[in-house]
DNA sequence: TTAATGCGCAACAAAAAGGTTGCGTATTAA
DNA sequence: TTAATACGCAACCTTTTTGTTGCGCATTAA
């Protein structure tokens, strides 16, 4: 009871960590920019916005602690791209809420287990 | 061309609000308590929470903001309720990316609007 | 009528977020 | 080899967020 209990205030933790990432307009047009799958380098996301660069390697950090992009070195440049996992189980949280199915937010750490 | 870009930046920074109220585990647990549908007062969403009432009134508030929570006063109390709705638009916005459409984004402006 | 309950508002403080500048180091291009 | 490009790191600043305390005011209960 009280791990199960323990064990869903973690996921929670975890989900609103993926939502507070992608709550900046910000992050949120540099996840659109990547939608499509091509990787696209820091200097690429910087092109367009009003930012520096360095703000936007912020940015990107916090996408990447989330898991929501991945990056990796190539020569000089540092490319990101799209990881969709984070945002199944996003959808599976607001498909229970939308839902107002009460027992299965209780459940919800079995569900995203066994996802 | 340019009327529609602006209007899509609109429409991130409208998700980019929801996102954020909810990237945060006490509003999120605000809200799994809310799921089932029955209205909740601010003193009863306190209970169990190690924050004060009037902390808890400013997290109800950002969700209000954002319209995933409704208020109605009822004598001395003042009862929250879930709105699905936000929810929903926010599924959409997560589909369109988890299955990385790319044309979609550009027409989710559309899409919304239509839902 | 007196207490207790439920809230709202405002002032304040600490911490986190978002952004900039400056500088140094690889890597690629001329 | 020299310049230009692409980054990373750190210091710093400003604004926002998150939370508290201390009121005062309705509303309900005793």
């Amino acid at each position: 009871m009280s791990r199960r209990s323990s064990s869903e205030a973690l996921k929670i933790q975890q989900h609103a960590d993926i939502f507070a990432a992608l709550g900046d307009p910000v992050r949120l047009t540099l996840v659109a920019k990547l939608v499509g799958g091509k990787p696209h380098s820091i200097s690429e996301l910087t092109e367009g916005t009003k930012i520096t660069r360095q703000a936007v390697t912020k940015h990107l950090r916090v996408l990447e602690d989330v898991g929501v992009v991945e990056s990796a070195k190539n020569g000089r440049e540092n490319l990101y791209e799209l990881n969709t996992k984070p945002f199944e189980s996003l959808q599976i949280y607001l498909d229970v809420i939308a839902k107002q199915w009460d027992q299965s937010l209780q459940n919800l750490k079995a569900f995203v287990e066994t996802e």
